[in-house]
Formats: C-alpha cells, sequence, structure tokens
DNA sequence: CTTGACTCTGGACCGAGCTCTAGGTTCTAT
DNA sequence: ATAGAACCTAGAGCTCGGTCCAGAGTCAAG
C-alpha cells in the first residue's frame, strides 16, 4: 500500500534537506500548507517529496525561491497563461546561461592548459599564469 | 598610449560593478592590494579590470567568492600546480552542471508542453497542470 | 578660491536562504 | 509508565555578497 501521509521528517530526508527548510518552504508558500494529524503534525502528500526536489534542482541553476514561486503557483486558465509564459521564459534564460557556461568552459580551460604549460616548460620554477600577468591583448 | 593606472570608479564602471564592491574584493583578496597615487588613492593595472569580469563571470556560473579566490592565487609552482587541478576540478563540475541543466531544460519544456495541451484541450476553464505535488490550492 | 565630483576608512545595514534556540507537545518502544 | 525521538511555534541569529552611510581628504574646472 503506498503511503499517502508522510510526516516532516520523512518529507525532509526524502527530499535531502532539513525540516527546518521544509517548514520555511511552507512558510514561502512554495508548499502549500500541509494538512494536520490529531497531535498537530504536518501531514505531506507524497508528491510533497518531489516538489522539494524539484524547488533544490531549480535552485542550483540560479532560480531563487521567488522565480521557483512563479513556476509552482496553479490555478484556472489565467494561472495556466501565466504559467506558460513563464515557463518560456525561463527556458530561454536556460539556454543563454548554458551558452556562458559553455563560454566559461573555454576559458577555464584556457587557463588550464596554460598552467599546465607552464609547469611542463618551467617545472619548480614555474610561475602560475592564471589571471595575473595573464596575456590579454584581446580574445 | 596604453593607460597603465586606473582608480576605482574607472575599475567599477569598466567591469560593471560599483565601486563598493571593487574594494570589497580588495578586503577580500580576490585582487591584490592595489597602489597609491600620492592623494592615496587606489591605482589598479588594467588587468584588474579584466579579472573583476573574471570575478563576474565565474560567479554568474554558481561559483562562490571563495571558490573564485582558490582559481585566482597566483604564485610559483605550488600554486600553479594546485591551480591546475582546481581548473580541472572546475571544468568537471561545470560539465555536471551543464548536464543537470539540460535535464532541467527538458523538464521545463515537458510542464511547458501540458500547460499547452491543457489550455488547448480546456480552454478557459483549464487547470494548470504544472509540478506534481499540489494538494489543494485551496486553504 | 570655490564648487562639485571623486576618493578614503570603518562600520552599520540589507535581503536571501536558511539554521538554531527555547520551551513545550506527541509518539513510540521498552 | 517513562525515556527519548520527533514534532510544534515564534522568533533570533548566521553566512554570503554586497550596499550604504558619515566624516574627511583630493582634485579639476571655472
Amino acid at each position: 500500500m503506498d503511503r499517502t501521509a508522510f510526516r516532516i521528517g520523512e518529507v525532509a530526508s526524502g527530499a535531502g534537506v532539513s525540516v527546518d527548510t521544509v517548514r520555511y518552504y511552507e512558510r514561502l508558500k512554495l508548499l502549500s500548507r500541509a494538512g494536520r494529524s490529531s497531535g498537530n503534525f504536518r501531514l505531506f502528500a507524497p508528491e510533497s517529496i518531489e516538489r522539494v526536489r524539484f524547488i533544490k534542482q531549480a535552485q542550483e541553476l540560479g532560480l531563487t525561491l521567488e522565480e521557483i514561486g512563479g513556476l509552482l503557483v496553479t490555478g484556472g486558465a489565467d494561472e495556466c497563461r501565466r504559467v506558460c509564459e513563464l515557463l518560456s521564459e525561463k527556458i530561454e534564460e536556460l539556454d543563454t546561461k548554458m551558452r556562458a557556461m559553455k563560454e566559461f568552459r573555454r576559458t577555464l580551460a584556457r587557463h588550464h592548459a596554460a598552467c599546465k604549460r607552464e609547469l611542463e616548460a618551467h617545472g619548480n620554477s614555474a610561475r602560475c599564469p592564471v589571471v595575473t600577468g595573464n596575456r590579454k591583448a584581446k580574445s
């Protein structure tokens, strides 16, 4: 039988965050207010765990909690339209970011190569060429 | 003739940050202590501007100032070796992150498609299907 | 010489996103 | 029955990455 109610600690460990974080998200309305047990313990639906994971994932990619909130809103047709827009904005941002990332990776790779060359050429008297005295000329 | 000394305001606007930020970076040793003019104004080498830009770029990709500091250390052979390692670690992290990003992009695209379908299928009575785990929006 | 833009230092303050504390309640295992 | 783990609320505190003061000095233009 599938569980339908989880206590805060289960949600937290299931999603890899602290219970404080779960309560914090609830306060920010990233999670809708959980139901309560007879003893006033929060009872979460299984999807909440997924939801917290989603939040964390989104966060790692640089979205703020507020933006994530925007993506999580659920409601009628108007909300749906809004979310739809928001989503395509975010997708575009993501694409931009991925391009920046590739660019930056090249920068790092270039530094890495320079570093290696220096070590190979000058061994123990190597002077790290990363960023200081960095040839810049024009990239 | 190329300028060799820039005042803090020039560095700041050249790199698109505030003068406070430049001073802050100096305090954190992300920029080496600048020389001073007769009137005690900081004088920065042109590379400083590049350096601040680099910091900003790295930051956008989710590195902390501390990590960036690690990438910017410069010294003899030992430092060079260390930086070299750090760089390949970062490159790998970046690759991991880029994969996560693609994954996340797919997630968003999937939600977007679902949203659109819902709107087309149910028009004004659409109920936004984005992200699992909303227990009744009604509180 | 005056004005106004720019700079200096040191320290207070800010928003985001948690994290911890205190003081109390509930649940579960023995 | 009782210990101890997990939970509750309200609110204070923390880290990061700045940002903003106050009070004073510097500097170029008019």
